[in-house]
DNA sequence: CTCTATGCAAAAACTTTGCAGGGAT
DNA sequence: ATCCCTGCAAAGTTTTTGCATAGAG
């Protein structure tokens, strides 16, 4: 992934803040929140959230909100279903397709919530 | 739904405000937020909000975070996976069952989104 | 009578906005 | 030179908490 092409065919000005959100997102395992990544970012929590916005109205990322209140960031072209346990709010990736009939909807992100196993089995 | 049935099964207290909530949320055709609920509730938003949160730790209820910011609740016997539009935050319900592996896991909500049809034909 | 539930107001948590100055093209 | 981007501080939005009073069992 070329964070510059990407950058320059959304007509978006080439600022270092944009590209280190990018790199970082490109980079995970896994998707992120704010929290995740202010201590390594060096900017502004606006700019971040500014940034991620307009990142997101040109799908070029996509969000989620988990349980814990907090919006989960991945680059579009990663994106996969998230598990989300509502009891220790950890969120697991799921590499499995799911077969849906919707035609005419553009789907960006599934997400399953409920317990996961760990939880399930200490209660 | 007996109403008094599942309250008492679950050790509360049978109180009007417990009632109404429930009784609300077994009427609707829809998941519904705070915001759906509050004027015809006659409750103060924190009564709303601790009953709410103490049906969904008994999992009479669930709940899942829309586009808008907003916790929606429905009855947890009514549940099925639903469409939320990041352009327009409309809520669709989805009657339709999707087949995942997710051995040991218990999922009590799935929320798909992405761009409803009509968001899609007026870009 | 006891213990839980409620209302009110204030706080909390995360995200967004206004504004003045800085930076990319 | 222009217009977009950034940092800072303050405001916004939804949800939660503390505390005194009211109500269910």
């Amino acid at each position: 992934m070329n964070i510059e092409k990407i950058l320059n065919t959304k007509d978006f000005k080439l600022t270092n803040a944009r590209k280190t959100i990018l790199e970082l997102l490109i980079k995970a395992e896994k998707a992120l929140c704010y929290e995740d990544l202010k201590d390594i970012l060096h900017m502004d929590k606006a700019t971040f959230y500014r940034n991620i916005l307009r990142f997101e109205e040109e799908e070029i990322v996509n969000s989620f909100e988990s349980n814990d209140k907090k919006r989960y960031y991945e680059i579009s072209k990663k994106k996969h279903p998230h598990f989300i346990c509502t009891v220790c709010s950890k969120i697991e990736c799921i590499h499995q397709e799911l077969k849906l009939n919707l035609d005419g909807y553009q789907i960006n992100n599934v997400i399953l919530k409920g317990i996961c196993k760990a939880c399930l089995n200490t209660k």
